[in-house]
DNA sequence: CTAACATTTGGTTAAATGACCAAATAAGCA
DNA sequence: TGCTTATTTGGTCATTTAACCAAATGTTAG
């Protein structure tokens, strides 16, 4: 693995980072039904203001939302969609670890 | 966010964690060629073969690659190829990336 | 059985992460 | 202008992560 390759990989493993959390995960798929302010999450998430603002901060670091700022509120909105095409696959390795744990308990 | 659905959204996070790593993430990629013992990884890898296996542990612990022992040897291998399809994906945040930062210049 | 090789496990340590609180900033309204 | 609402930022702290080293385990070969 040489230097630029080195590089890219660190990249891409910063955007999958941003989705590794279980809100931020959750955000993104709330955001593929349109964009949402800082308030709308904040009131469904058990969590400081200040939390929800982080999260979002972290997927827009990483290129996953955009930002847009309307009045008082910050509204996000996912600027790239296909990031959530994977999560049909995420279900498939819950399907096939399912499936291995059957087979240890026969 | 009710109580199983948060559940679903761990377990999500938890296999996107797995690949969210330089290192594992292209060991995962090297994986889609076919099965790699641990001992071909450490001679491409700068890094001690403890990591090497450790980091081929928290895959397997993601259910994303499985392990077949034959001899002095273990090898890996990915379980649910499509973990790697998001990769195109990634490459399109990166590209949008790009573009942000095109137009911050001008 | 013993030596040599391949891999995993446990311990330690530095760095990164995530949550909360308090304070700062920004925008619209009285 | 001064107040309230919306959001971000900075600080602190506990937890997790990742790397290395040393030691343990397992397997084949001599």
């Amino acid at each position: 693995m040489d230097k630029p390759d080195k590089f890219r990989y660190e990249a891409k493993a910063k955007i999958l980072k941003a989705l590794a959390h279980p809100t931020r995960l959750w955000m993104a798929e709330q955001l593929a039904n349109g964009e949402r302010c800082v308030c709308e999450f904040a009131d469904v998430i058990d969590a400081d203001f200040s939390t929800v603002s982080k999260h979002l901060s972290v997927l827009k670091q990483a290129g996953i939302v955009g930002v847009d700022k309307r009045g008082k509120q910050v509204f996000y909105s996912l600027k790239v969609p296909c990031v959530l095409n994977f999560v049909g696959c995420v279900e498939a390795v819950i399907e096939s670890q399912a499936n291995d744990h059957a087979k240890l308990l026969k």
